[in-house]
DNA sequence: TTCGTTATAAATAAGCAGTATCCATAAGGA
DNA sequence: TCCTTATGGATACTGCTTATTTATAACGAA
């Protein structure tokens, strides 16, 4: 699905379910969805504030947590930066975190979900959705160093 | 190892870096290594002021820190629950979140190694660590439904 | 198109986990 | 036993997130 229909898709729910459409929300939604970058509330607001420059903090906490409750985003929070917001896939997948820039990047790993079945099996736990992180030094900050 | 040596060989890696070995130290490690119940810090005040009524929450944070620093404890932090902490392993392994009693539980799984070994070869990563967490409902909680 | 209802935005106060500060105390070597 | 100094206790503070309050604007109805 493209970015833009990703977007329209996500508007038409909210309308659907009853919820009003503002330009704030609109902007939000325009900033996360489709956008691998994974931001931050703060940059997600920074974004919002060029085309609607009164947009408040709270406004962003608000429109974010709306949408995580929706299920369309995901929320990645982190012990040592605020928390980050993955829009691409509501679904869980793991991430490869760069500790040097920071960076979040989406990576597909097979047989992940017959891994954990296998243990589902094992322990007796239902599971319901996964974290997985891996953390390390990408591309770009190895050459710099 | 046993969870006995496992304490003396930190109490005696603390003396050897030059670290005090005060009671409520001495506590928090009794308290934290060879216990599979991946405690709160909460919790291991209260533990710790069962023999040490006057120990401060401040204690707790920083030796926790130290154990941390040194790399014989993992903190296992969660964006709906202040930290939890891992005194069983300091190697990364996954972990079984119950979302239901919060419980959180040691799980093997084979293979997982080699798996994101893989990721690093595709992407280019140069990956140190990882953290891989698994939601759901515990056995237990599965039988109370 | 206008009006009325009511969800939502903005501003800001409050909450909370974790950290920093400061002084008194006690650990450990001499 | 004494001395030095790291550490503990008390508490203030910070930064991220949530709650509160009031004004505004979205959207259905007429």
């Amino acid at each position: 699905m493209s970015s833009k229909a990703h977007q329209e898709k996500i508007i038409a729910e909210l309308r659907a379910q009853g919820y009003r459409l503002t330009p704030q929300r609109v902007a939000v939604i325009k900033t996360l969805i489709g956008n691998r970058e994974h931001p931050s509330v703060e940059q997600i607001h920074d974004r919002v504030r060029t085309d609607f420059p009164m947009t408040s903090l709270a406004t962003v906490y608000k429109t974010v947590a709306l949408l995580e409750g929706m299920g369309v985003i995901q929320e990645l929070c982190f012990k040592d930066t605020s928390s980050r917001y993955d829009g691409g896939s509501p679904d869980p997948h793991p991430h490869l975190v760069c500790t040097e820039c920071k960076g979040i990047a989406d990576v597909n790993i097979a047989g992940l979900r017959e891994l954990y079945q296998d243990v589902a099996q094992r322990s007796g736990y239902r599971i319901e959705s996964y974290r997985f992180d891996l953390f390390g030094i990408c591309p770009r900050c190895q050459q710099d160093e």
